[in-house]
DNA sequence: ATTATCTATAGATCTATAGATAATGC
DNA sequence: ATTATCTATAGATCTATAGATAATGC
């Protein structure tokens, strides 16, 4: 009943758009094997056909979310910067963990679907998975990259190692804090990452030192 | 074809066990969503209704899944020991971080599927999610009443908050490592253990040393 | 009688495609 | 002619239950 549905009635791509909305939606609540054409149909008033016409399959279609919903995340959460003159390291780095704590809270949609693809285990055939861990490696790159500039080149020298693991326990950490925050809102996220920029520093001026005049065992 | 199936030929709750143990093993491939009776059974040789019979609903069986994972992850994960003496604070916790990092790569399972829960976003409908839930509720509770044991009385007094949040921080940290092992296998969790132990207990003695004289700011 | 299993099946949901139809751009 | 949509539908899979059947424990 009511007025005949008018087909075509949009212009260009902005199916797509609502489309690639719904999907990211859903697989953020429900993760890749909780999300269905059926309900993105549903929720995006949008028929099951046409979203094939647009993505091909479901795997396409999310492969798609994750790349649009990155490139949102992106423009928000990575620009490094080195820190201003007259800042100290330490003070520098509570300002970037404050501020990556404040974007566990205020949108953690991207991180958690990339988690939940992560952590679901299908053999590989998930292209997303895939995109995710890329993109994951690549942040760890130039987190990497942005620690050994704040290194002493003699230090960088000695411990080529130092650059990456101070990377990877910052990104654990913040995994961790992340998978906290979704668990139980209660958590100070401001305050530990306080104790996440000191403990850096901490390990940067330990290994420093272990250099001066001493050999490191082991 | 071949013979007729006997029915009731096992004792007992073997067929129970083998359902439980087919259905960890999909949730903690697929999570929630992906866990459907009918691949249990496919995997378990038992019918649908069998499972049915056994845990009344797909709620149910999760639910008995995930407390009968809890069981032997605990068994072996769980005894928090105060130090021997003659060892110190730093040793005794690189000692324990490296255990726990071992068991991350070596029995992931209960864990992962514990994650996927507290991702996947469901109103809260998901009996196994609050249950897990309420476990890292209560392990973390454990950690914060032995980092107490670990504190001069003073600095419990001083700082009633510090125990918590040096548990939350190891929670937060492990979950990281714990994510990172599921996303690349070349991560040296030893190493990062020995950085977070050597974080904790930095980050132990600057608090105790900042209530020597000077009044905290802020 | 109770316990534990099976087969069969209803009804919902899901993936994917075929084919019709309407608007747009030549 | 191409683009973007819809309806209809096939066939798979899923949840859940009914009802039959066999072993066990009185």
């Amino acid at each position: 009943m009511g007025a005949k549905t008018s087909r075509r009635a949009k212009p260009a791509d902005e199916s797509r758009q609502r489309i690639l909305e719904a999907a990211f939606e859903i697989a953020n609540e429900l993760g890749y094997e909780g999300t269905t054409i059926s309900k993105i149909s549903a929720r995006s008033g949008i028929s099951a056909s046409s979203i094939y016409w647009h993505f091909g399959s479901k795997d396409g279609l999310l492969a798609a979310v994750l790349t649009d919903s990155f490139e949102r995340w992106e423009a928000v959460n990575m620009d490094l910067e080195a820190p201003l003159p007259g800042t100290s390291l330490g003070e520098h780095l509570r300002d970037i963990h404050a501020q990556a704590a404040r974007s566990i809270t205020e949108n953690p949609e991207f991180w958690r679907l990339g988690l939940m693809l992560t952590l679901e285990q299908r053999i590989s055939d998930v292209t997303a998975r895939t995109q995710f861990l890329e993109i994951r490696s690549n942040v760890l790159g130039r987190l990497a990259g942005w620690w050994r500039k704040r290194m002493a080149p003699e230090l960088v020298a000695r411990r080529p190692d130092l650059a990456p693991l101070l990377a990877r326990f910052n990104m654990a950490t913040m995994d961790g804090l992340f998978v906290s925050a979704q668990a139980d809102e209660g958590w100070d996220l401001q305050t530990l990452a306080t104790m996440l920029a000191d403990s850096q520093v901490f390990l940067l001026n330990q290994a420093a030192s272990e250099g001066e005049g001493t050999r490191r065992n082991g």
